[in-house]
DNA sequence: CTGAAAGCGCTTACAG
DNA sequence: CTGAAAGCGCTTACAG
């Protein structure tokens, strides 16, 4: 294969696309010094465009851009990570139950990278892991991160937000935003989903089907979206006069187990609601175990709204009315926060949630 | 913080100490020059012991490694990479649908990943994209990763396969056996599913429990685990004297959407079977639904089975009898294939399935 | 706006 | 069994 030689860059001079042409075919892999030399310039000048300096002139630039795009050249990671202590790599944090979530957010993540020459390393941990901070101290430092992204809980972890301070990495942080003005000043950039529209949405559905009489199912409070989305699913409801009955405001921890047993423990009374609101898909999933075990038609006899649209919750007979996080987007401008934007100060960027109505609620 | 004084390792000299107190005070980045010169030996021989080099005499050996333990010394993964032209990174490749098999095999890489030094870059693609190859290619080469793990379906793709070989890269994919012996023989090192022993005690296990007029929705013939689930599943009925019904054998493609309308097909018709076996848990699910609609009572008129034990299988109003796939398990030994074993040659290891019988299948 | 020199922290290739 | 030298492919720090 030789270098286009029909070269509409009139830079290109023939002796240039000979050395290319010769270099090309001696399949040994090109580098800066290949590049500086075809182009005749110093590697410094070549290490300066591949990091995006302005000090070069138009005329320099556009050559060795050229010279670099005929090569096929491409920087080496490993020797620019050893050089500036600093590697191409992306770490991304979480202890997370939700595969989907996860999976979700990757696939964002890499949307970005992908375009942008670096990589994503996984580092699922465990919060209650005692070295938790020691060790991704550790990975951070070993692999000299270029960033890391934290998922909630652990994006909420005090401990690890001093951690990244400390170490003077670049972080994004995924968060819930919190309703309660009286918490500290959030810190670093983060990408903030509001779960709050979401659940307003879903709340002001059930009120305008009729719904008088609801039940509650709410989320592990250790988690602000828990706080969230109960503030959310009240403001819904109050816009049309409607309250959580507090007979059936049932505490629980996100967990199907704890969804199940709210669930039975409130439509076992005589008096049972119309509908049953739980802060997420896997316990609105216990709710329909509940319902089905005491022979309760849903939506006919119960509307129920959940949290997440898990693939789970199409799944359900009938399909679960629920709330969606853009998780994907998320990942995808959290990466491009971390690559773009300089870490100093305050940076967010938030996304609201949607509710998406299925066939597990009604009117009367 | 100083070096343990109270030191039993008697060939830790004072002098030894003294070094090891200022080099650790100094809060610089501990490198191999600094242990070579602790230890009194040369830095070749440090890299010797890093790398687990036989040629070193026991006593220096033991010495040097003492003094990497007391400076907390990790070589640097950049440098060793740039040197060796080998990173300490591992490849995940995959272009899978289904999420918590995405997460469980990451979990089981890294529970040997970890303890071994090296990190997980994620690489999910897409397999109809035409660029597949070329872009593995930059991927495996730019990050000159040490290893790959290729995840079904895409660990069966040749042009994949061939790349892996051409780039002589380790690799080892996941795949399901194959009962088809007229296949050529299987390349490379592999972590092998057998679907079809949990298949086959799913089969006998509706057919011990009376059932004789048994509907199948089959999963997507163009992988070979839907062959495999097939023959385990006819093969357990058949132990006991049951077939499926050839009136009730529908095609489907392991999606929620293809499993609800196989089984709406099949249970519209008047002689309808007792139980349906789908050939993953979405279909199952898809069955669930339409059973619902129809208003055919799980598992009173109508047993399901599955396969996957996706979260989902558990959610389900009644629980859903499924297959297991040890998944994390398959990771963690993958990858400790990968790093251990020398990829010349034949190497597999292989993990059966397992019935998981929960409240979805019923006898008469 | 550009470059020569030194160095990042290792391993390779060779020698003994 | 051990080591001195060169080099992996970049960037830093400095100079002009």
């Amino acid at each position: 294969m030789c270098a286009e030689s029909v070269n509409s860059q009139d830079i290109i001079t023939a002796d240039i696309v000979k050395k290319i042409d010769r270099l090309l075919s001696s399949k040994k892999k090109v580098t800066i010094n290949d590049v500086a030399d075809v182009a005749d310039v110093s590697k410094k000048t070549v290490s300066r465009i591949i990091n995006d300096s302005q000090n070069v002139k138009d005329e320099t630039r556009k050559l060795v851009k050229e010279v670099i795009r005929l090569l096929h050249y491409t920087p080496d990671p490993q020797a620019r990570a050893l050089a500036s202590r600093k590697s191409f790599l992306v770490g991304l944090v979480y202890d997370n139950p939700n595969a989907q979530y996860v999976v979700n957010m990757q696939m964002g993540i890499l949307d970005y990278l992908r375009s942008n020459g670096r990589e994503l390393v996984v580092h699922p941990c465990d919060r209650n892991n005692e070295n938790l901070v020691d060790e991704i101290r550790d990975f951070v430092e070993r692999q000299k991160l270029s960033g890391v992204i934290l998922l909630p809980p652990l994006a909420e972890d005090k401990r690890l937000i001093n951690l990244m301070i400390e170490l003077d990495v670049p972080y994004v942080r995924i968060t819930a935003r919190r309703g309660n003005l009286t918490e500290p000043p959030l810190i670093g950039a983060q990408v903030i989903s509001i779960d709050r529209v979401g659940c307003e949405a879903a709340g002001n559905h059930l009120a305008r089907a009729g719904h008088k009489n609801i039940g509650y199912i709410g989320g592990n409070l250790l988690y602000p979206s828990a706080h969230e989305r109960r503030a959310g699913f009240e403001a819904g409801l109050l816009s049309e006069g409607v309250k959580i009955n507090p007979q059936f405001d049932e505490p629980g921890d996100y967990s199907f187990e704890t969804g199940y047993l709210a669930a039975l423990k409130i439509l076992k009374q005589h008096n049972r609601p119309t509908a049953i609101i739980a802060c997420n898909d896997e316990m609105a999933a216990g709710v329909y175990k509940a319902a089905y075990e005491l022979n309760i038609a849903i939506p006919n006899e119960l509307s129920v709204v959940g949290f997440d649209d898990a693939p789970l919750s199409a799944r359900l007979t009938p399909p679960l009315t629920t709330v969606r996080l853009p998780t994907r987007d998320m990942g995808r401008n959290a990466a491009q926060m971390l690559v773009e934007i300089d870490n100093k100060g305050l940076v967010e960027m938030v996304f609201p949630s949607d509710l998406i109505v299925r066939g597990s609620t009604k009117g009367f």
